[in-house]
DNA sequence: CGTATTTACGAAATCGATTTCGTAAAAAGT
DNA sequence: ACTTTTTACGAAATCGATTTCGTAAATACG
C-alpha cells in the first residue's frame, strides 16, 4: 500500500510539516520523535510522491534525453549508446535519473521539446545529435533550461555541447592516408545539414590544400552514418571510371558499410585503404580490423554529465567543449599495396 | 514563461474547471469558448504540469525502466539495445516517455524499485535481464505495478516475461554442429545463477543426449554474456589437454571473444567451429561472420510493448511469450575442416 | 525565582492541476 | 406561455507534499 505523508504523520503522532522536516533533514525536529517517525517510514516503506515534490520544489532531479532529428534514428547507434552510458551513469551517481522522450506521437501532434521539458518540469535536459537544428530544438535552446548538445552546437544562454574536433579528425584521416602515400581520397560524410558533418568535410577539405591535394567533388559523398549508407556511398564510388583507393568515412559504421561494397564488388579489399570515424567496439572485430579515428565516448558522456550539472547547480552559462580524437591503426589502410607499388 | 491553469483561465475570463475541461476533452463547453481558449494557450505555449496532473489523476504516460544486476550491466549490450530500440518506439506511438531509473547512488541507500516507481507513480514498468532475481526486483514483481521482464521471468499477478526459447536456442546450435559432423561441444553461458543462461544450458544437455553426445563438465564455461569473458573461457578451453573443436557461446559478444582468444593463441580459426547468439548487427561483419542463433530483438521488444499497454490499459493477469529463435549460417563452422577429414 | 532564549512542533497557505455538484440561462416540449 | 430538459459554466474540495510563521514548553541566564 503506498503511504501518504499524512498516514505517516497520524501513524506517528505527529503533523504532517513534522515529517516533511525529516524527510528534508529541517534541524528544528527532536532526537527521538526523528527516529520514531523514520522507523514508521521505513516499516511502511513510505517515499514520498514525486509529482507532489516537484509541484511545490523547483528541483525535480530527472533530466530530459531528446534523440533529435528523425524518429528513434541514433538511439542505437552506436557512439551514441556508448556516450550515453557513460553519461547516464554519471548523472546516476549524483541521483539523476533519465527521462527519454519518445518522439513518435510528439511528431503527430506538433508538440514541441520545451513544451515537453516544461510539462515533465526536467532540471536539464541532453540533446542527442540530429541531423539539422529544428526550430523545436532551437526553441529549447534558447530556453531558460540547461541543456547540452552532443554532436550539435547548442548557443543558447543556459545551453552547451560537447563534441569532438571534428576538424582534426579528418586531419589525422588524411594524414594518416598521406603518410601511407594515399593520393586518390574519397570522403563520406554524413547528411549535408548535419553540423559534424560539415565541420569533418570542412577540415577535409582544409588539410588536403595543406598536403598539396587535390579534391575531387566526385568523391564527395553523403550517407548517413549508418551501415547502409556507407555501402551505397562506396557503391557509386566503385561506379566511377576513376574510382579512389583511399576512403574516410565520417563514422564506422559507414567505413564497414564501404568494406561490404569493396568485397561485394568482387575487387581485393587490399587494394583499398579506408579509415573510419568513432572506434565503435566492433571496429575492432570486422574484417580487416578497421583503421579508425577514435573519439573519447566515455569522456564526452563525463564531460556532459559535469557541464550540465554545472549548469544545473551552479547556473553556469555557456560552456562548450571539445575533446580530441586520436588515430586507431588497425589493418584496414593495408601496407600490401604500396610494398607491390 | 511557464503558465499555469489559473493565468490561462484569466487571460479567457473563464474557471480554471472550464480550461481542465477543455484540455480533458470533456463536452460540456460551448463551442466558441472552447476555441478562445484553446487559442489562448497555443498563443503562450502553455503546457499542463506533469507533477500536478499526475498528482491528481492516475495516470502518468510514463513507464520505467530498470537494468536489474550489476550497475548500468546491459545499458549498453547490444542485444538490449536493439530490444529496448523497438519497447521505446512502440511504446512512443502511445504516447508513453521511459523514465530509466540510474541505481548508482540507488544502491548506496539501499533503496529498493517498488518505491522508485511509487515515487515516480509510472503507469508501468520494464526490467531488463540481470543475472539473478535480487529481492527488490521480487518486491515489484510481486506488487500491483504491471511489470514485464526481458530474459526475466517474472511471476507476479501483474507481471510477464518475453523471452526466447532458451531451450531450442540451445537445440539449434547443437543439431547444427551435429549434422557438420562436430561432436566435441563446448558450451559457453552466463554468470550460473542467470536465468536464461541456465534454461540455454539444460536445453544444451537434452539435446545432447538426445543426439548421443556425451557432454563434457570441463566444456561447461560460465562468462557474462561480455567480450571479455567469452575470450577468457575460450581460453581456459584452449589450454585443455583435449579441447574441443566446437564451441556454442550464449551470446555473440562471447562467441567473438571465443574467436580472438583461438586467433591469439596461435590456432586457426577454421579447425574450429562457433556458433553465437544473439545475431547482433556485429556478428555478420567480423572475421569470420560469426553462425549464430538469432534472437528476434524486434519482435521481443514489440510484444513486451504490447503486453505492458495491455496490463495497464487492460489490467490484464500474468502473461508470457515465448518467442522462436531462428539459426542463422554463415562462415563461423567452416566445411574446410570437414572436407580435411 | 523571574526573565530571556532556545527548542520542538503545528496550523494553514501553497504548488497546478482534476472533478463533483450545483445552478443560471437557453432550448425544447406541450 | 409555462414547464421541462439540456447546455454551459463555476465554486470548492482534493491530490501529497513544502514552508512560513507563530507559540508553548523547556532551558539558560542573572
Amino acid at each position: 500500500m503506498k503511504m501518504t505523508i499524512k498516514e505517516i504523520a497520524k501513524l506517528a503522532g505527529v503533523s504532517q510539516a513534522t515529517v516533511s522536516k525529516i524527510i528534508n533533514n529541517y534541524d528544528d525536529v527532536g532526537a527521538k520523535t526523528k527516529e520514531r517517525v523514520l522507523g514508521i517510514m521505513e516499516e511502511y516503506g513510505y517515499r514520498p510522491s514525486y509529482a507532489a515534490q516537484s509541484l511545490v520544489k523547483k528541483v525535480t532531479k530527472v533530466v530530459g534525453v531528446i534523440y533529435a532529428g528523425k524518429i528513434n534514428a541514433n538511439f542505437n547507434h552506436p557512439f551514441f549508446v556508448d556516450v550515453m552510458s557513460m553519461f547516464k551513469k554519471t548523472m546516476g551517481a549524483e541521483g539523476y535519473d533519465l527521462l527519454f522522450f519518445s518522439n513518435e506521437k510528439f511528431h503527430k501532434n506538433n508538440e514541441n521539446y520545451l513544451a515537453r521539458c516544461q510539462h515533465y518540469n526536467v532540471d536539464g535536459c541532453i540533446i542527442i545529435g540530429g541531423d539539422e537544428v529544428e526550430p523545436s530544438v532551437y526553441e529549447l535552446d534558447q530556453s531558460e533550461i540547461p541543456c547540452i548538445g552532443i554532436d550539435l552546437p547548442l548557443s543558447g544562454k543556459h545551453s552547451g555541447y560537447i563534441m569532438t574536433d571534428n576538424a582534426k579528425i579528418s586531419a589525422l584521416a588524411v594524414e594518416h592516408f598521406y603518410l601511407l602515400g594515399e593520393r586518390n581520397i574519397a570522403f563520406i560524410g554524413g547528411k549535408k545539414t548535419s553540423n559534424i558533418s560539415s565541420e569533418r568535410l570542412h577540415g577535409f577539405r582544409e588539410v588536403m590544400k595543406t598536403y598539396g591535394l587535390p579534391v575531387n567533388e566526385e568523391w564527395i559523398k553523403h550517407g548517413d552514418f549508418f551501415e547502409e549508407s556507407g555501402f551505397g556511398a562506396m557503391k557509386e564510388l566503385l561506379e566511377q571510371e576513376n574510382c579512389p583507393e583511399a576512403v574516410f568515412a565520417a563514422s564506422d559504421l559507414m567505413a564497414m558499410g564501404a568494406v561490404r561494397a569493396i568485397k561485394q564488388s568482387g575487387r581485393k579489399i587490399e587494394d583499398f585503404a579506408v579509415i573510419g570515424c568513432d572506434d565503435i567496439t566492433a571496429s575492432r572485430y570486422i574484417d580487416p580490423p578497421l583503421t579508425t579515428v577514435k573519439q573519447d565516448k566515455d569522456k564526452i558522456g563525463k564531460m556532459a554529465a559535469y557541464v550540465l550539472k554545472d549548469m544545473i547547480n551552479n547556473q553556469i552559462e555557456q560552456t562548450s567543449v571539445r575533446v580530441e580524437p586520436e588515430l586507431i591503426i588497425r589493418e584496414s589502410c593495408s601496407e600490401k599495396k604500396r610494398q607491390i607499388r
